[in-house]
RNA sequence: GGCGGGGUAGCUCAGGGGUCAGAGCGAGGGUCUCAUAAUCCCUAGGCCGUGGGUUCGAUUCCCACCCCCGCUACCA
């Protein structure tokens, strides 16, 4: 059989390691060990992404050679991955030499397919961002920061995109597997579908880069360098070993994707391929962002929650459950606190981790810790037969659950049997047998704590890839001595817990928490960047969206109190020229849903100013109210109209309702404010 | 604007033309005592987004509307 072969997508090193890139790396761990249970060998390959102009002008800022600057934060992925016990096969890096071979190699196989041509790519482009704008018309301001863009050109080599519009739609509906969730695979489709341009794949005025073979002065652009990194983790261009160990891996089983980046592998990665005669991947998983509870955690604050803090509170398999169990994989899902806690709790502590211990305490204290023979058939009840019948299912249904990546929804079958055993020991109540004399009582004591521990061994089986230290814990506890990784679940059945095995030592594997001190421990400390300061520190303060980065919005909501490295002194806040002003006018923009375009007097002139208060204010309430107007804000267009300014609003709740500020007394239009 | 997804109990969601619309968590009450003050049992009376239509009957089908979210290309 063929290496099972998954990847995580390479990590762009301009952000430290993040719960967004713990998360996909833990379902890519967790699917790993899945396979391995399921008897595949596996291939996992993680890494980082490590050109491109926002490294160069870090690495600058740090005042370092951008080689030692990606090293150290390539570094920082590799520990984060060791603390949260991740096994990777490969760790790969787009600066390493291997990886500059395979993607010379690849591209030389897409340029002798005649898929490659030199033309001018003129554009806009934003300096701030580093970023080209299209569909922008004349003097366009940057989507991203509103600052105005410079027109550019440059002799850059093409990709001939446009080729390939027909076999990709050809190929998704051959395999309608191969992108998902469903919904995601509907986007990419519709989007090829509006037609594909031409994709310049190298840069001029870059210098740090995989230089491209034969041309003097381009590097490779970011996804045809990147993207290859799944081949050259598995052996492409390695000469010797690296082909047999390509055969045997190529084509990927799974790459895993944070949904902001599935474009480039869903559209741009196949094409490449294609050009490239390499078989396509078999499948592409786009996964959901942790949406962070907004007036815990702020982004825009800095302080973006790292895995570590959450490690120290609920433990690695406390993580990892709560990741894989809470999220409908795919989907979005907010992350807070509480949910962490009390999913541990609850499951982890009351559940599961509660009828372990209940289970080994009765078969230590009645048994003298030896598994209990369940006798003959015939001194078994119907209910010993609901749980076997329920334990099969459960293995069958965990695995087509899984196999379906509904995570979630396999954890919550297994959760279910659980629940059914704690049921199962209070109806037979082996406490009170065990009081009893009679032989009937004795062998019937037997049966039910034999029949609890054989549910918990297959328990642990199933669990094993989600929360590996725990089950690995407990399959001590019930005696045995080969590790848990060794089991496989085509073995996995009914009554195989050796008889009469010795039980381990009894420890709580899931302590229960305190609710309340758990959550206060760590609204107190997450935040990482300030206190973590690094030559490479400064990466924080340029992170763009990354795989599963949380918080893909603006910050609205209340954020945390400044601590004192966030004092400005009243020279910075001087330079904010704020103004009282009256609302002349207010009105809807056509199309926007949002935004309010009002007039304001500010004393000396009239100012238009566009506000997003459309879905709080109704236009006409607006007009002689009088406001707080940003004067010195650098205007900025917005639905093709200019806002000169600012008006000042309380952000409320989680939606960030805004309340406009005002004055309890009549002041001038044009006050300054101070 | 176009395409796609969605609006169901406090929260996260499932379901799907017809017995009382479901689960988990949280909350309230009770119980046992083997166990991690855990387990187990009972309780929640939710206009199933709004308005029409089809039908003997709609939350489930159709239409319109409102709201939310995603995609609509070269920051990664």
């Amino acid at each position: 059989m063929k290496t099972f072969y998954l990847t995580t997508p390479i990590y762009y090193v301009n952000a430290r390691p993040h719960l967004g890139h713990a998360y996909t790396t833990i379902v890519a761990d967790a699917i790993a060990r899945y396979k391995r249970l399921g008897g595949h060998r596996v291939a996992l390959v993680t890494g980082t992404d490590e050109h491109g102009q926002k490294i160069e002008r870090a690495a600058l800022e740090a005042g370092v050679e951008p080689q030692k600057f990606v090293d150290t934060i390539s570094a920082e992925f590799r520990s984060q991955w060791e603390r949260l016990g991740l096994e990777y096969t490969h760790f790969e890096r787009t600066t390493s030499a291997h990886h500059r071979k395979a993607v010379e190699k690849i591209f030389q196989a897409v340029q002798a397919s005649g898929h490659i041509y030199k033309g001018h790519y003129r554009g806009r482009y934003c300096f701030h961002d580093e970023a080209f704008v299209t569909d922008t018309g004349e003097e366009a301001e940057c989507p991203l920061c509103g600052r105005p863009t410079e027109l550019v050109e440059e002799e850059n080599y093409f990709f001939r995109l446009s080729a390939f519009e027909q076999p990709l739609l050809d190929y998704y509906q051959k395999h309608p597997a191969f992108i998902r969730p469903e919904t995601r695979r509907n986007e990419v489709i519709s989007f090829v579908k509006e037609g594909l341009r031409d994709l310049s794949i190298s840069r001029e005025k870059l210098k740090w880069g995989i230089p491209m073979p034969g041309v003097e002065g381009q590097v490779f652009y970011v996804w045809f360098d990147a993207l290859t990194s799944y081949l050259s983790g598995v052996g492409y261009g390695h000469p010797g070993t690296g082909e047999e160990k390509f055969a045997d891996c190529w084509p990927a089983d799974l790459h895993l994707v944070g949904k902001e980046i599935l474009r480039f592998h869903a559209v741009y990665w196949p094409a490449f391929l294609m050009a490239a005669k390499l078989p396509l991947p078999k499948a592409i998983f786009a996964h959901g962002w942790l949406i962070f509870e907004q007036d815990k955690m702020s982004k825009s604050k800095g302080n973006i929650v790292s895995a570590d803090p959450l490690v120290d509170a609920v433990g690695i398999d406390g993580l990892r459950y709560y990741l894989m169990r809470n999220i409908v994989f795919g989907q979005d899902s907010t992350f807070s606190y509480a949910g962490l806690v009390q999913r541990f709790n609850s499951d982890l502590a009351n559940d599961l981790g509660n009828l372990a211990s209940r289970t080994l305490a009765m078969i230590g204290r009645y048994f003298k810790g030896s598994i209990p023979d369940p006798g003959p058939e015939a001194v078994q009840e119907s209910r010993e037969a609901a749980i076997i019948e329920a334990a099969g299912k459960t293995i069958t249904e965990f695995q087509s659950k899984f196999d379906n990546f509904e995570f979630s929804r396999g954890l919550e079958l297994v959760w279910r049997f659980i629940s059914n055993l704690n049921k199962y020991l209070v109806e037979t109540e082996p406490w009170v047998l065990a009081g009893k004399e009679d032989e009937a009582s004795k062998a019937r004591l037997a049966t039910v704590l034999y029949t609890s521990a054989e549910a918990l061994r297959i328990t642990a089986v199933l669990l094993y890839p989600i929360i590996p230290t725990a089950m690995q814990k407990l399959w001590a506890q019930l005696g045995f001595p080969e590790p848990l990784e060794n089991m496989r679940y085509a073995n996995l059945a009914w009554g195989q817990l050796p008889l009469a095995q010795k039980t381990g030592q009894a420890e709580v594997i899931f302590p229960r928490l305190d609710k309340e001190k758990t959550i206060a421990r760590l609204s107190a400390g997450t935040a990482i960047g300030k206190a973590v300061g690094t030559a490479a520190g400064k990466a924080t303060d340029t992170a763009t969206r990354t795989a599963a980065e949380p918080a893909s919005k603006p910050q609205k909501g209340i954020s945390m109190p400044p601590d004192a490295t966030d004092f400005i002194t009243i020279d910075d806040f001087s330079k904010v020229d704020l103004r009282a002003g009256e609302i002349k006018s207010a009105e809807r923009i056509e199309g926007a849903t949002r935004l309010l375009k009002l007039t304001v007097d500010i004393g000396a002139e009239v100012r238009q100013v566009l506000a997003g208060i459309a879905e709080h204010y109704q236009p006409e309430d607006l007009v002689g109210m009088k406001v707080v107007v940003v004067a010195n804000l650098k205007p900025r267009k917005m639905r093709g109209l200019e806002s000169q300014g600012m008006v000042v609003a309380a952000s409320v709740g989680e939606e960030g309702k805004p309340v406009l500020v005002t004055f309890n007394q009549d002041v001038p239009n044009g006050s300054k404010l101070s």
